[in-house]
DNA sequence: GTCTATACCTCGACCCACGAGGTATAGACA
DNA sequence: TGTCTATACCTCGTGGGTCGAGGTATAGAC
């Protein structure tokens, strides 16, 4: 929630949980919230788009499944999803050490 | 350039840019390659307007100098300026320290 | 019978990045 | 004189992603 900063984390984040793991959408919003220590919550209206657009794009295979009278939707990592998570991992890496280089250089 | 995951990151590294001297359009556009290592760099069609905008907000002061018959746009930080850099880089933290956790905890 | 948690979903508004393109000057080099 | 590179500013359209608000429905507690 709250800031630009946010934009492609939620693809990253839901890749790599699905990495280890197929979860169901309800499953993975607790999760993101875990992981990262309560810092990044997912709200579900970018939740589902997101894991929607994931699996059209081929990244995401989905299963429903019906679990004590309720329909859950599992989510698992295709080999080009695994190749898509190297690829923001990267991304991800260079960023975040691109800014920490230029903020550490300002008050350092 | 490249990815979702620049979103918010050229505001934030602008103002820290600018917190310590006042620089020109052109100028910020190198810095930010320098001071990033090469990692990020921004380009004019996202430099231009985001500065526009940060001006517009009350972030930025804007002061035209002709400088060997050229002419620069010099921008320098208002107050409000340096609570907003102090509110993104606390965000950026928290994004950062919440992602590294997420997939520090997954390949640990 | 109502309230909370689970579990899925969409819609419209908005923000931001990005490639492509446009204008103009200074200085080098032929 | 002509051209090329670097400087220096700018806009426009497109598209991707976030977000709050809202909608549907079941299970279990009280």
């Amino acid at each position: 929630m709250t800031s630009a900063l946010m934009s492609g984390v939620s693809e990253l984040l839901l890749l790599n949980l699905l990495a280890e793991r197929e979860m169901y959408g309800y499953e993975l919003a607790r999760a993101i919230r875990t992981t990262t220590r309560e810092a990044i919550a997912v709200g579900e209206s970018v939740l589902y788009p997101t894991l929607h657009t994931l699996e059209q794009r081929g990244w995401l295979r989905a299963k429903r499944r019906v679990v004590a009278g309720r329909t859950r939707v599992y989510y698992s990592v295709t080999s080009a999803g695994k190749r898509r998570l190297a690829l923001m991992n990267r991304e991800w890496r260079r960023i975040a050490d691109g800014v920490h280089a230029a903020l550490g250089a300002s008050h350092g």
